[in-house]
RNA sequence: CGCGGGGUGGAGCAGUUCGGUAGCUCGCCGGGCUCAUAACCCGGAGGUCGUAGGUUCAAAUCCUGCCCCCGCAA
């Protein structure tokens, strides 16, 4: 079948290259390329990068307009696949012909940009969706859904390769064999954006909200803390359960207040419950086991 | 010229202000104690202190250039 892919990230090239394998892809979308870390430098996307890489045709934009519908006409192509483009498709565009969209939740959970985040962070909504797009947000009619329960060890970061690579391979089922679409039934959950304000750690919750959160966060934003002034970027971490407060030194029983139990950095939580600190990183540093941090420590440390 | 932190034995750090023969918590190797151990005791190996040059009797430490890593912001 001839295809047009609509991508711009990782995850997206990850799809773009199973989808490529099987079917014809005739032109790729995908945004400008863009200046990258400190220093700058102009770097096109990874699925601009893939697409040269297989010689596909490629359109780098951020808006689709006249020129770019006309281009996307003369492909006629049967269908669109979008994954994580990042800009809108018009309507213009999307009356050209149907577009599929691979979303990280079980739609109408998670509607918006960060739904595996979401859907992690509040263990619910798991799993992933591709439906035809419309006008609205993320409402378009269900074509194929994969439920999911994802275990505690895995960052978002992990996930997101597996689901797109998942995501693909289910696309292809039903390129095959069509299945009705459906509209979407429940009530919907929104995804905004997650800020960094967003991905700052609250010790005063319980440890498993924030191991949720701090897998959720990783690779984007990043959750994080302080310790004397400075940022710490927690990158994994898990819940090890309650604690009997009656037991605890006084210093102990402080929120925020970090200990080495065995070969584990605990973190006392609220409500009783303790985090394990797995891999963080300091500002200025590389990130480190947190077993590391801890024997470079000068002196007891408290975060929050 | 956006702001800032950092490069010291295998890991994480201290030491740099006020130059003077390398330290801490671990890891590793050997030995001991123990039913046993991630515990404890004894001993040991391992570092041209990112790099190039300068100042000096003497540089991890002061000066200059360069390379690399990272946080924030965008």
């Amino acid at each position: 079948m001839k295809l047009i892919f609509a991508g711009t990230p990782d995850v997206a090239a990850v799809a773009l290259r199973e989808l490529a394998a099987n079917h014809e892809i005739a032109l790729v979308i995908t945004r400008p390329d863009a200046p990258v870390g400190r220093k700058k430098v102009m770097t096109p996307s990874p699925v601009a990068d893939l697409a040269a890489e297989m010689g596909i045709e490629t359109l780098k934009t951020s808006r689709i307009g006249q020129v770019e519908i006309e281009r996307i006409r003369s492909k006629e192509a049967e269908l669109g696949f979008v994954v994580a483009y990042g800009a809108l498709l018009p309507k213009a565009a999307l009356e050209l012909l149907e577009w599929w969209n691979l979303h990280f939740s079980l739609l109408p959970k998670w509607r918006g940009a960060t739904p595996l985040q979401h859907s992690i962070m509040h263990s619910d909504g798991q799993g992933l969706t591709i439906f035809k797009l419309d006008e609205g947000m993320d409402t378009g009619d269900i074509v194929g859904t994969i439920p999911k329960t994802f275990d505690s060890e895995q960052t978002a970061a992990e996930m997101l390769p597996i689901l797109a690579k998942e995501g693909a391979e289910l696309a292809l089922e039903l390129l095959e064999a069509p299945a009705a679409a459906l509209p979407q039934q429940g009530e919907p959950s929104y995804a905004p954006k997650l800020s960094r304000a967003d991905a700052r750690l609250d010790f005063t919750e319980s440890a498993d909200v924030i191991a949720r959160k701090v897998m959720a966060m990783n690779p984007e934003p990043v959750a994080w803390t302080e310790s004397a002034g400075e940022s710490i970027r927690i990158l994994r971490a898990k819940s090890v359960g309650s604690i009997d407060w009656s037991s605890l030194e006084d210093k102990e029983s402080v929120v925020g207040s970090v200990e080495l139990s065995g070969e584990k950095v605990l973190v006392t939580c609220g409500k009783g419950t303790r985090l394990q600190l797995q891999l963080l990183q300091p500002a200025g540093k590389r990130a480190m086991n947190a077993l590391d941090w801890f024997r470079g420590l000068q002196e007891r440390v408290t975060l929050g």
